[in-house]
RNA sequence: GGGCCGGUAGCUCAGCCUGGUCAGAGCGUCCGGCUGAUAACCGGAAGGUCGAGAGUUCGAAUCUCUCCCGGCCCA
């Protein structure tokens, strides 16, 4: 029974995650681990983390991974420091995207198509893609050990996230924020539905070549005069009601030929004399406010019958806001139904809206003479037309940046239409405030970022004319037009005409639902539009509570505490949740949000499968396993982009293959000498550990500060570098060393049980650490190490919890100690390397001059490390007398400076100047300014810069300098050294010789050495017993020159000469 | 055109907030050493106008301004 309670030997020999990652995580999810910690109460409260949705189109690549085990990494953190933590995953699955998915599927081409096949076909059609997405999404999540829900995930197409929907509809009617009316928004003529601006439009900005042209609109009443505008929408003519001007610049009429042109005067050198090559005159110079309520007429008059019924419209116009001097002419043609800014300024002027294009981007019956023509195919008809008329100046193209759809990717045009919206622009100032009080990380991402976005916030246009959405909970009476928001499910129930018609709320099915009218006792009929998939993710914070059909939940979670996304988000959730909760709540939803970066391939490009440079996360855990993925990732500062780079992954697997070696040590020897940890507990051994010991305990004291911190502000990956930096440099590099003759004695002494406890502890310390980003390695070592020595912990490593820090064990002035006794150290191998003195080779005597008393305590504490670790017998802090004894200070003449000054004596005091004592000749120098020197009873003076003070070292030793003193190693390696030296060297043969035939650590063999001369046979004799033991051989026979057929024989070259070594395996014995 | 962020060795990145051993780490190359945890590690060599320019300062990769390049967002 006591045997199971030692620490257990790790099984795998080598790191390969291969061999237990996913037995790993089919325990965790399938074993019921994951829904035993999630059982578990918070003890220090709850954490309401809301994960933002994926869009369920695409399969994920390494960015979308990225996002998902950062967030694992928050959730794991939590659950160790005691919350109760709400993992629940989301998933984003209405809208436009998966609507062009399945028109694509089902090869249909226009909304026309999807009536025809039958929009519940279509609907079912979304919903099935979704669904299977979904689960597609699911798996390739939990691949990555991801902990969240999976079984139990938020789904927008569900009733909750509809009703949640609708009800955000109700509060905004109640607080009259509901609106409809005519807008002028972006419109895809393929899809044909509005987009808003923000996610939907400004995603697909495209270069594209369009007209540009200069008309002549004539002015009424003045023959051969006009004024001058420029467009690159010649489409946007026919709707044209006005031509805008701004009133402070100045304005002037130019005569080019036997024609007379209004335009800016800050134009007309650009346009008229680089762009279009013209002669001009200036008439006459006013200000653009002279211009107002000027009369033209409209270039297509004769064309475009409805411009001929327009009255109080072609006129000019004023704008500040509107009208540039850095492109066109200064007069801008004002067409209010094709140009967001047009109808702004249109309703001031109270000019007619005019849209003569259709849903699909084609002229109507008004357009007259363009009618039936798409208003790309009609560009070229109107520039024809104007030129015919003489009213066209000129006509070029341009290359310019134009939106397109997000989805099928057509060139977009702006559109009036009705519209429902959200009147975001009056909660501008709750948005700003509310913003204040959210902590971002970094900060300027909340600060900067996200505050310039609210400052420019314009209302939402949560309308949609499309099938796959959230219907807008709208009935319209067809008598009366009343209107009545339906909050709920059970709201609508109550007030449906045919309730039984109540199954799916999505359309079809939900407009065949008919409400009666309570003022006209009329039939109210839904509207048609479904809302904007943005509001989907938007109402996430309480739809996926349930609310407002459930109460408790709600109460018991909102708002979310941590929201963490990239940074394209500022426009899209950031924003859409912080706009639906203050419309609802009137406070925010989430209280902090880190902001990420982009994953980029290697040369910092987007990843795209059709560029082929998309790296999908499966294909790393492939190559290098899950925790490999998730270390390599979590180490980048978080709000940067990342680069992927598969060399970064190799070195990432590399580190983690010397932390795994680091644990395998460790549970090697404890292993082997049935170390129980239970039984020497560190706090009991606190007196007897050495200083390495305590050294060693205060880094990861400090450590474990940190990364907490670092976790508590959301800084992933400060804490991961910081517990990387510690298991690498200092623990696997530095102490790991520093113990390992202590761990090698075969007995029980204490120097061994307190390396092992001190070890033990940092381990485990830092395995809980680890746990978050690397859960898989962190499990197996738990469960083959830790747990196998101490049953009695829990079943897995994410139940354990997060290490509290005890600062007791801080020791500022140890951690300096060992920093100067590592510069020492570094110091000394440096001398040994360049005088060519390996370290096998021991030598006699190390000394150390300083006068920093901090530097002669830290030799004193750590006088055995520096022995061992510069393999030197003796290590002492000397004086200055010492010192010089060895480094003995000259002095010396600089020829050059000398020479000029004492010319043919010259000789004779450099001469003088050797005779010197240098330490004589330095406080001489030092003291007076001058070094007085006595030539043939003459005196002479010889200054600074005249000479120069060099060191002498004495035969037989090495002399170097650190940071604060001086090192000096004996070189002179008499026979007893060289004998030592020697055996270490065997030994050293031996032990790589037993790893060559891969025995196990404690069996034993038989050894013969065949030694090229009697001398060298004299050398080993006396170190024979040590070699033995070293080596674990039973037997050591050594003769000279002998020939040996026996076991394993291999031939060494040692210093030149050639040694035989054979070891036989004789097993435990 | 505007806002935000980034631009440090061949590559990936730290340092910048709180100016002064900060010019660093890892990978890669070459040479040497060490190793019964480690196809690992250590030391040395080589490699950088810290994007460019100006300013503040005794002193700037670090603070300020301007510009260039890249990313995201907006127009």
């Amino acid at each position: 029974m006591e045997y199971k309670h030692m620490v257990g030997g790790l099984s795998l020999k080598r790191y390969d995650p291969k061999a237990f990652e996913e037995d790993i995580l089919r325990w965790w999810f399938e074993g019921g681990v994951y829904e035993r910690v999630r059982s578990r109460s918070g003890v220090k409260g709850r954490f309401y983390f809301l994960d933002g949705p994926p869009y369920v189109t695409a399969s994920i690549h390494v960015g979308t991974a990225w996002n998902k085990i950062m967030k694992d990494v928050v959730l794991r953190y939590r659950r160790m420091r005691g919350y109760e933590v709400r993992d629940q995953p989301g998933f984003d699955m209405h809208g436009l995207p998966i609507e062009v998915m399945v028109e694509r599927l089902l090869g249909l081409k226009s909304k026309k198509d999807i009536e025809v096949i039958g929009v519940d076909r279509f609907v079912d059609e979304c919903r099935r893609y979704a669904l299977e997405h979904m689960k597609l999404l699911t798996e390739q999540f939990k691949n990555l050990g991801v902990w969240m829900e999976w079984n139990n995930p938020y789904m927008t197409i569900s009733d909750d996230f509809i009703e949640a929907v609708w009800w955000l509809i109700k509060r905004a009617d109640e607080k009259r924020l509901l609106e409809e009316g005519l807008r002028v928004t972006h419109w895809c003529p393929r899809c044909e539905t509005a987009l808003a601006a923000g996610y939907e439009v400004s995603q697909e900005y495209r270069e594209v070549e369009d007209p540009s042209i200069y008309v002549k609109l004539p002015i009424e009443g003045r023959s051969g005069e006009y004024i001058l505008i420029w467009t690159t929408t010649p489409w946007t003519l026919p709707a044209n009601v006005a031509v805008m001007v701004h009133p402070d610049e100045n304005y002037v009429r130019v005569k080019v030929n036997e024609e007379v042109y209004i335009l800016a005067e800050a134009r007309c050198k650009p346009v008229l004399g680089e762009e279009l090559k013209l002669e001009y005159e200036v008439l006459d110079v006013f200000p653009g406010s002279k211009l107002e309520g000027l009369r033209y007429k409209p270039p297509l008059l004769e064309e475009v019958g409805i411009q001929r019924s327009m009255k109080d419209a072609h006129i000019v116009i004023l704008s500040r806001e509107y009208v540039s001097m850095d492109e066109g002419t200064g007069c801008v043609h004002t067409a209010p139904g094709h140009g967001e800014e047009d109808f702004e300024i249109g309703l001031r002027y109270r000019l007619p809206v005019l849209c003569p294009v259709d849903s699909r981007g084609v002229f109507d019956d008004t357009a007259g003479r363009y009618a039936d023509l798409t208003v790309w195919d009609a560009n070229q008809v109107i520039v024809d037309d104007l030129r015919r008329k003489g009213l066209l100046l000129h006509a070029s193209t341009v290359r310019h940046r134009y939106p397109h759809c997000w989805r099928c990717r057509s060139k977009l045009i702006l559109r009036a239409t009705r519209q429902w919206v959200l009147k975001i622009t009056a909660v501008k100032d709750r948005l700003l405030e509310e913003n204040k009080g959210i902590i971002w990380v970094p900060s300027w991402a909340g600060e900067s970022r996200f505050k310039s976005w609210l400052e420019g916030v314009r209302d939402w246009v949560i309308s949609r004319q499309r099938y796959w959405g959230i219907p807008l909970p709208i009935w319209v009476c067809g008598r009366c037009g009343r209107r009545v928001i339906i909050g709920s499910k059970d709201e609508l129930r109550s007030k449906a005409l045919n309730p039984e018609d109540i199954t799916d709320l999505h359309r079809p099915w939900i407009d065949r639902v008919e409400v009666r009218c309570d003022s006209c006792g009329g039939v109210m009929h839904r509207v048609e539009d479904v809302a904007d998939v943005w509001m989907d993710s938007g109402v996430a914070s309480w739809a996926c509570l349930g609310y407002p059909r459930l109460g408790d939940e709600f109460e018991r979670w909102w708002p979310a505490d941590f929201i963490l996304e990239g940074h394209d988000q500022t426009r899209g959730w950031f924003y859409s949740q912080l706009a639906s909760s203050i419309v609802a709540f009137d406070s925010t939803p989430y209280r902090a949000v880190l902001m990420h970066g982009f994953t980029l391939d290697e040369t910092g490009r987007e990843m795209h499968k059709s560029w082929g440079n998309f790296v999908a996360p499966e294909e790393v855990i492939e190559r290098y396993g899950r925790d490999t993925l998730r270390f390599y990732e979590l180490q980048f500062t978080p709000w940067e982009d990342l680069r992927f780079s598969w060399r970064g992954v190799e070195e990432a697997y590399r580190t983690l293959n010397l932390i795994w070696n680091l644990y395998l040590f460790a549970s090697l020897y404890m292993n082997l000498d049935r170390f129980q940890p239970y039984r020497y507990r560190l706090e009991d051994l606190r007196e007897e550990l050495r200083p390495e010991d305590r050294w060693i305990l205060s880094k990861t004291q400090k450590i474990v500060v940190k990364a907490t911190e670092a976790l508590e502000s959301y800084l992933l990956h400060e804490a991961l570098r910081a517990v990387r930096e510690l298991l690498v440099e200092d623990v696997s590099r530095w102490y790991a060393k520093l113990i390992r003759r202590r761990v090698w004695v075969e007995e029980e002494s204490i120097e061994k049980v307190t390396a092992y406890a001190t070890l033990y502890r940092v381990l485990d310390t830092c395995l809980r650490i680890l746990a978050v980003y690397t859960p898989f390695l962190a499990e197996k070592i738990y469960q083959d190490m830790f747990r196998y020595a101490e049953p009695g912990r829990p079943e897995s490593i994410h139940m354990e919890s997060w290490p509290e820090a005890d600062s007791s064990w801080i020791d500022d002035d140890l951690e300096n100690r060992m920093e100067v006794c590592r510069s020492i150290m570094e110091e000394g191998l440096s001398l040994r390397n360049r005088v060519g003195i390996k370290l096998r080779q021991p030598l006699a005597s190390c000394l150390i001059y300083t006068e920093d008393p901090e530097i002669v305590k830290a030799v004193e504490v750590f006088r055995d490390v520096l022995a061992s670790g510069l393999n030197v017998k003796d290590v002492k802090v000397i004086g200055l007398d010492e010192l010089y004894a060895i480094a003995k200070l000259r002095v010396r003449g600089v020829p050059k400076m000398l020479g000029p000054r004492f010319r043919e004596r010259a000789r004779d005091v450099m001469e003088a100047l050797e005779m010197m004592d240098g330490v004589d000749a330095r406080r001489m120098l030092e003291s007076t300014g001058v070094i007085k020197l006595y030539i043939e009873d003459s005196e002479v003076e010889v200054k600074t810069g005249e000479v120069e003070f060099y060191e002498e070292i004495s035969e037989g030793w090495v002399v170097g300098d650190f940071k604060g003193g001086r090192i000096l190693l004996s070189r002179i390696v008499d026979k007893k050294l060289a004998a030592e030296g020697l055996a270490r060297d065997l030994i050293r043969r031996i032990q790589y010789m037993r790893k060559e035939m891969d025995l196990p650590v404690e069996d034993y063999i038989e050894v013969r050495v065949s030694v090229p001369n009697t001398e060298s046979l004299e050398m080993i004799e006396e170190y024979k017993g040590f070699i033995a033991s070293e080596t674990r051989a039973k037997l050591l026979d050594v003769t000279v020159a002998g020939r040996i057929d026996y076991g394993y024989v291999r031939e060494w070259d040692i210093d030149g000469e050639s040694y035989t070594i054979a070891v036989k395996h004789i097993g435990k014995g």
